[in-house]
DNA sequence: GCGAGTCGGTTTGATATGCAAACCTATGCT
DNA sequence: AGCATAGGTTTGCATATCAAACCGACTCGC
C-alpha cells in the first residue's frame, strides 16, 4: 500500500513525527487548497489558479511538488496542444478527511454563516448537515475522549519534556 | 459557541471557503506543530522550541498569532520571573482531529515503520491501533463514500468551473 | 495566410518572510 | 560577584513569495 517515497523522519527539524512529515509534503501554502480544488472537480491549471487564488508561479511549483510527492498525478487530456489535468492519487484521496476537518473547524469557530456546508444523504427526507468526528474504524468509538496511548518506536523521542541532550559533563 | 473573531471569508484570495479561512489561522509553517506540542503537554517556550525545531523568533511570532487567533491562551505559572505557558483553548482542542488525520495519513503513506502510533484502550486486552475515519455524529455513517452534497450560501461562488467574470463586452 | 485569443506555464524584479546566531532582561544559585 | 536559565528580541543575510510581463504552441474566425 506504500506507493510514495518513504519519508526520512529523522531529518525533520523537531521530533520525528508523522504529522510533521505530512506537513513537509502538503503543508506549504496553497498545497491543501490545490487538493481541495482537484477534489471539487477542477483539474486544469487555470481552474485551480482561479479557485485557489494562488499566483501562477507558486501554483506551478506546488503542482510539481505534489505530483513528485505522489499526491497528484498528471493526466493528458489533449495531445495538440499538449495539455494535462491534475488528478488525485489514492494517497491524495486519503487526505481528504483532513480537509473535512478543517472545513468543519472553520465553520464552527470562524463564522456564523458558513459559505459552504456538507449535507449527508441529500436526496432523502432525512438529509442533514454533516457533524463529523474522528472515529476508530476498528472499535467504532470516537477517538477524542477515548483512552488513547501514544506508542513510540525507538526513533520516536520523548513526547513530553525536553530530550536528554548528549552528556557533556566531561568536557 | 463562537468565541473567535468572525473571519472575513470574502477577503480570501480564492473562493470563500472555511478550509482556506482555517489555513489562514493555522496553516503557516510551525503552527500545527506548536499545537501538537501543546497537546502533548509541552507548554513552555523552550519545550515547544525543542519539540518543533522552529527558530525562536518564528516560534515567538506563531505563538502570538495563535493566541490572537484564539487557538492558544497564555497562562502565567510564575510571577518572578514572569513566565507563562501556552495552553489550548476550546477551539484549539477542537482542531486536534485534523492533527490525528495528518498523523494517520503520514503513517499510512510515508513509512513502513511509524515513529508513533495511537493505541486505543491501552490497558485492556482488546487494545488496538487507532484506524480513524471521519464519521457523521448525527447518523453514524462515514462521510467518505456516503452521498454528500456541498451546499453553498450566496457568497459561496461556484464550486466547479470558472466563475463568470464581470461582463466587459461593452467597453 | 493573418491577427486575436487561449492555455499552461516561465521569467523578472521588488517585497516579505525565514533563518541562525548574538544579544538582552529578569531572576535564581552559589 | 559570577554564572546559569527562561523567554524572548534584534541583527544580518538567505530564501520564498508576489504581481506582472513574457513566451511557445496551438485554435478559431475570416
Amino acid at each position: 500500500m506504500l506507493v510514495m517515497q518513504p519519508f526520512p523522519f529523522q531529518d525533520l527539524p523537531g521530533r520525528p513525527c508523522p504529522i510533521a512529515a505530512s506537513l513537509e509534503l502538503v503543508g506549504e501554502r496553497w498545497s491543501l487548497l490545490v487538493i481541495r480544488e482537484v477534489s471539487l472537480g477542477n483539474h486544469r491549471f487555470s481552474e485551480i489558479a482561479q479557485g485557489t487564488g494562488a499566483p501562477r508561479d507558486r501554483l506551478s511549483a506546488r503542482l510539481s511538488a505534489l505530483v513528485t510527492a505522489g499526491v497528484l498525478e498528471r493526466r493528458p487530456y489533449s495531445t495538440s496542444p499538449p495539455r494535462s489535468g491534475y488528478h488525485l492519487t489514492d494517497a491524495g484521496r486519503d487526505i481528504l478527511p483532513v480537509l473535512q476537518g478543517l472545513l468543519q473547524w472553520g465553520n464552527r469557530w470562524l463564522t456564523d454563516e458558513p459559505p459552504v456546508v456538507l449535507h449527508h444523504a441529500p436526496g432523502e427526507r432525512a438529509g442533514h448537515e454533516v457533524d463529523g468526528e474522528w472515529t476508530c474504524r476498528t472499535c467504532g468509538e470516537p477517538v477524542a475522549g477515548s483512552p488513547v496511548e501514544r506508542v513510540l518506536t525507538p526513533a520516536g523521542h520523548r513526547l513530553v519534556g525536553l530530550p536528554v541532550e548528549a552528556d557533556d559533563h566531561d568536557r
